[in-house]
DNA sequence: TGGTACATGTAACATGTTACATGATTAG
DNA sequence: CTAATCATGTAACATGTTACATGTACCA
């Protein structure tokens, strides 16, 4: 067997899903996918620009005409039909996650007790408002069922984690500097610098 | 403004944190991290025995002697520890959700319905199991708070994927081979084709 | 004695991140 | 005119992924 060789990565193929809508710029493609895979995907205008010319380069898309402002739109070919066609068609990859605060949470017995708090709190604070964001999202946007499906997902995931977060002992999200002893003697400056 | 440096990244800081109880090898760390935190962080082997490589370089941790199987084993050092508590001084980046399957989704009306039916199909299976794997470990370590918070996430977060999949539409989830001339033509189907 | 699971690691490459350089357009 | 924002891109580096090479110990 010739190995099932891998056409496109995961990025590359939502710039091609995007286009598929019609030219796009690079700039475009940003806020576009910001908005509306932004929840459970991110790139970079870095990336972005890099895939655009690397598909570029193989035919899957062509430059347009500049627009205004040194906009530069792309247009998907036929090979980048072709090429997204082929991503559909491989089994999509098991999701990852990456959550530093999960982290620090596990290692939680040798951090500060109100550092880990403090941590909590925030990351606490910017879930709330993300949920809220987003509800108010869902809200304009109901006609698509493919939209509705995915921003769905992040309400749930974003609902998930709040009740999550409410769900945290006291032990752990409440930490107050009284009762500090239990380990890691407070020292407050920036770590007794070893260097 | 120094610019606060960044001391470590979060899979090194995540190895020293496991090496706080006590020396390990590569093997070891791969294996427990794939337990304690391998519902929201990855990593690979080649990446464990980089980073410990590196590390070991830096002074962060020391080989000790090999044991059976030729078992390498790093201990922490001070520097390491050091090193440590400065990372989790760092407030902890957002986390980052990578997840193919909604983006198939999101371009679902480029895809040929049964096909991302299929996929989402072998999804939902996945996390049935991965949720009632999860629920099985949470039985049994009931002990530490820290671990427990962590599994109750994994177990939170499963619980919303579950609950969304079971909230896809008809339209998607269900696309069966009858009536499938939306686009992507087939044929072979039963005589009765669709008024 | 030969296969499988254990264990360590390297090399090459793909992808993601950060910092920066440049020019165009608009608003004040 | 000037600052802010829009827009494109490059370069350097960090991290993640895949494939492979090597050797150890167990067990059928």
């Amino acid at each position: 067997m010739p190995k099932p060789k891998k056409a496109l990565n995961a990025t590359a193929a939502s710039l091609l899903g995007f286009l598929h809508e019609g030219p796009m710029s690079g700039w475009d493609l940003v806020e576009t996918a910001q908005l509306v895979i932004g929840n459970f995907w991110s790139l970079t205008p870095s990336q972005v620009y890099r895939e655009l010319a690397a598909m570029a380069e193989k035919g899957l898309v062509t430059r347009e005409e500049k627009g205004a402002r040194d906009r530069q739109p792309y247009r998907i070919t036929d090979a980048g039909r072709a090429a997204f066609a082929e991503w559909t068609a491989e089994e999509p990859s098991p999701e990852t996650i990456r959550f530093p605060l999960l982290l620090s949470i596990s290692f939680g017995r040798h951090l500060a007790p109100e550092r880990l708090a403090t941590h909590i709190r925030k990351h606490h604070a910017m879930h709330r408002e993300r949920y809220a964001a987003l509800e108010r999202l869902a809200q304009e946007r109901v006609d698509d069922p493919y939209l509705q499906a995915t921003l769905r997902f992040g309400l749930g995931y974003e609902r998930a984690v709040l009740d999550w977060f409410d769900s945290l002992p006291a032990s752990i999200r409440d930490a107050d500097l009284a009762q500090q002893d239990r380990r890691a003697p407070r020292d407050g400056g920036e770590g007794g610098s070893i260097a």
